[in-house]
RNA sequence: CGGGCCGGAGUAUGCCGGUAGUACGCGUGCUUUGGGAGCACGUAGACCGAGUUCAAUUCUCGGCGGCCCGACCA
């Protein structure tokens, strides 16, 4: 008799997914201020979502490895006095670092910023470190959480406390430290279009929005769903700003005294955000396999007194594919069928085998892709291969149905007309600007849009600038932003 | 911090100035199991404070908290 409230209900969750909420709930939880509760703004990352962030962890540190990149660890408090020391970087931080004032039953002489990100910390101990070209480069990056109290939190892309990576470096020269800057960039973008499927442009960003301190910003900028923009990873060449001030200096091969070049670059769990608005759908998450946890969901069907046997073969076959090299789990729970799919559905696995009593009797599985597609019956014998194959072909897939969607929102426009309008239906918007930073942040009150970045690709062109008519020799990419 | 909406079982909601109703969830039992199972029984709820009133979950005000939109931002 409720079988149509039951439907309605669905229907209603479908419809709220589409800004996502439901999937969260199985990645991330919005933290509750609760009286005894987490702090408002924060988020739990459930296992599952925690996954996904172990296996961006992986592949990060494996290429850190190759560029010999050490792990380190640096304290969550910073004195005060450490953070005021770069002027441009307390005043772009000052708004929103969180500060302790009272610890150990007492108030505290100098107060301790919680960090907002290391710089200032790290440097301070980097000027000890550094006393030769002998010791360049410096390479050194840690795994931490950050507090940032920004006033509107956004779960997933702005969170009071997230986590992330922080590389720093330093170089003997300003071209060492730009290359390297540039170079970390890149691997960024190998994890975002190689491994998360999500395309973007990378390029420089305007003065401001630069990092606070640094010399220049390089950025990579992806595009959600809906064409709005999400800046993916910074990689910044500080130039000898910090270094400066915290005296990280060295004896260069001349025996002259130098400052070093340093660079900064992170990625954080913003990123987890960025995945699920590049490639979700409403039935949920959707995950690329080279990033997924669990590519492969083995599914039993049956009457408790037939999955005895079908537990078993599922076990087989997951053996097999994990001879192949494949991530697999098995999922034997005693629920009916349709309520597993939809789950794992849900929670965005790649690829779900379903094995029940009739696959057994025909020594058949059937294969069911998570990006749409029909279901396929597979004899078991040409599974592990089969699948390596469908895998590929996912990631693929995913990464051409983001690219076509970028590509399709990226407009070349060189009235104010048309940029407004381009803007407004939520595009990526190529221009012309004159570089003044005061029409930049005009646009911005009249549109919303912001400069995402100068993309490194381009011809150079002559032209005026949609705003000011004055004249302009690149063209920027302007869009709303998360 | 400005503008708008909101606050009730674990979640989502209907009605209402006077027994707080429904669905999902959860628990037990039986029947089920190839796309979100059915029945029975059970479980559990008004953010805080003040005011109006014979009576407030409902109306008014304040606080606190949430969501959305701006400013801020990885």
């Amino acid at each position: 008799m409720n079988s149509n409230n039951d439907r309605n209900e669905r229907k209603e969750i479908t419809k709220r997914s589409e800004d996502y909420s439901q999937w969260y709930l199985d990645v991330i939880a919005a933290a509750d201020l609760a009286e005894n509760g987490p702090v408002r703004g924060t988020m739990i990352i459930k296992p599952y979502g925690y996954a996904i962030w172990e296996r961006i962890q992986r592949i990060l540190d494996e290429h850190f490895k190759e560029l010999n990149i050490k792990n380190a660890y640096f304290p969550l408090f910073i004195p005060e006095r450490l953070l005021k020391r770069e002027t441009e970087h307390v005043e772009g931080f000052a708004p929103e670092v969180a500060v302790v004032t009272h610890a150990g039953g007492k108030k505290l002489e100098e107060p301790l910023v919680v960090r907002p990100t290391s710089e200032t910390i790290m440097y301070e101990t980097f000027s000890n470190w550094v006393q030769s070209y002998r010791d360049l480069p410096l390479l050194i990056n840690q795994w931490a959480n950050v507090v940032r109290w920004e006033m509107r939190p956004r779960l997933f892309l702005r969170t009071t406390e997230f986590l992330w990576q922080e590389g720093h470096t330093v170089h003997e020269s300003m071209k060492e430290a730009d290359a390297w800057a540039r170079q970390m960039l890149s691997v960024y973008q190998y994890l975002a279009e190689q491994v998360m499927a999500i395309p973007v442009i990378p390029g420089i960003k305007s003065e401001s929005e630069k990092f606070a301190g640094a010399f220049c910003t390089y950025t990579i900028e992806a595009m959600m769903q809906d064409g709005k923009a999400l800046q993916f990873a910074t990689s910044h060449n500080l130039g000898t700003n910090f270094a400066k001030v915290f005296n990280v200096s060295f004896l260069d091969r001349d025996g002259n005294r130098q400052y070093g070049s340093q660079t900064s670059w992170g990625l954080s769990t913003r990123t987890i955000g960025g995945l699920i608005m590049a490639h979700s759908d409403d039935k949920g998450l959707v995950l690329p396999p080279w990033l997924a946890p669990i590519q492969v969901v083995i599914i039993t069907i049956g009457h408790a007194d037939s999955t005895g046997v079908v537990e078993q073969k599922a076990r087989e076959i997951a053996e097999e594919l994990k001879k192949a090299g494949i991530r697999v789990e098995i999922d034997a729970r005693q629920l009916r069928p349709g309520e597993k799919f939809y789950e794992w559905e849900k929670k965005g696995v790649p690829v779900r085998i379903e094995l029940g009593p009739k696959d057994l009797a025909n020594n058949e599985a059937i294969l069911a892709r998570r990006d749409g597609g029909e279901k396929v019956s597979i004899p078991v014998n040409f599974l592990a291969r089969k699948i390596n194959s469908l895998l590929a072909d996912i990631q693929t897939n995913l990464y051409k149905k983001a690219s076509q969607n970028m590509v399709s929102k990226i407009k070349k426009v060189d009235t104010w007309d048309e940029f407004s309008r381009a803007v407004e239906a939520g595009n990526f918007v190529l221009a012309h600007w004159c570089g003044d930073a005061e029409v930049e942040k005009q646009i911005k009150e009249e549109t919303g849009a912001t400069i995402r970045c100068i993309p490194f690709e381009q011809k150079a062109e002559d032209g005026e600038c949609v705003k000011s008519g004055k004249p302009s020799v690149t063209r920027v990419i302007f869009a709303k932003a998360y």
